[in-house]
DNA sequence: CATATTGTGTACTGATCGGTACACAATATA
DNA sequence: TATATTGTGTACCGATCAGTACACAATATG
């Protein structure tokens, strides 16, 4: 069946993920494509036909390993009460804690959506059901934590809680320091009510 | 002393200020610039140095005619009760009026964070001053607005407002119902705690 | 009117972009 | 071993990028 790939397919679109994650996609060039996945262009597009597929590839990857790792215990039940906060204080060490993918880039999918690409609609509907894959994770770890609370107040509060973590995606590029505060201004309001 | 402008300058930033603000900073090219003013980058490099001069320069007439305005009801005392959700509730038309600036292309400085140009540490710092501008102001209304409620109190909500601001301003590109729905989400957690 | 000074238009630069043509390499199957 | 099939490397494509050189236009001042 033809000559085999020397690559391996994962570790190719965590490369490229790291490189748009970075530069975002309007941004990253083919040459640093190249260099950080470590095949030239003719491989990535027999692969992945375009610059764009590959980037598919990477969302992808990038839900998968970076996003729902993290959520599951929200989404997995029973869901303990402490598990929101839990969410939020990892996510805060992880954008504090310097060096770090997201430290240093934020959001992959947040800052697609401020860029030409999220104009594609295809890619502001992955952006979209993220945001709402988000909101219902929190949704159901505040359940858990205010288990007196009406379902409209849950749901409001899943708002707010999924806007800071936006928020924070958004502030670790440019201020890492109010960023943490964001996050910590939800944990606090989740310690205030219980 | 030499030949006069022959252009508005406060204009030729409008229409500059729009381009960078649909399109992002790395992907305003000179041609969309041109087009816009109606001038050659001769005139533009003359009169402003080179891409990022007239960025600078959008970026200031974007925080005098368009954030500023806006949070002035905050910041002049005596502040109205009601000046908080009045902010919000106008955010929340002018994103979901179709075809307005910000519902096309959210905020510039929200998006500038996700951006390549938010490496630069003039661009981080003025995008991270705009931010604590709007905590300060929606602090001061909020205080207006739950009179009862302790400095911690209303600083923490100040937070959590000013990141759904941020987040709405973030998800109007990929889906303006959800940018809506999260401003709604503030206006009721205000009238809750009333 | 002459001249210095400043603004504007045309036409270009080298660099870089995403994408592709095509030769060659490496394997499976016959 | 011969051949079909698939993967990879080299070298290129036209388009576009930000920026600039320079001639020319239009004014203020002498």
């Amino acid at each position: 069946m033809g000559r085999p790939q020397t690559f391996d397919t994962t570790e190719v679109v965590r490369a490229a993920r790291g490189v748009f994650w970075e530069h975002g996609y309007e941004d990253a060039s083919l040459p640093a494509l190249e260099a950080a996945t470590g095949l030239r262009r003719s491989s990535l597009y027999h692969a992945f036909g375009s610059k764009r597929g590959l980037f598919d590839a990477a969302v992808t990857s990038y839900l998968d390993e970076v996003i729902r790792p993290r959520l599951r215990p929200l989404l997995t039940s029973p869901v303990a009460a402490h598990a929101v906060v839990d969410y939020l204080t990892g996510l805060r060490d992880a954008l504090t804690r310097p060096g770090s993918p997201a430290a240093r880039s934020g959001c992959l999918l947040v800052n697609a959506a401020g860029a030409p690409i999220a104009k594609d609609r295809a890619v502001a509907g992955v952006v979209a059901d993220y945001r709402r894959e988000l909101h219902a994770a929190l949704r159901a770890g505040i359940a858990a934590h205010l288990p007196l609370a009406s379902p409209a107040q849950v749901d409001r509060r899943a708002t707010m809680i999924t806007s800071l973590v936006l928020a924070a995606m958004t502030l670790v590029r440019i201020d890492p320091e109010q960023a943490g505060a964001t996050l910590d201004a939800g944990i606090a309001l989740l310690d205030e009510e219980t």
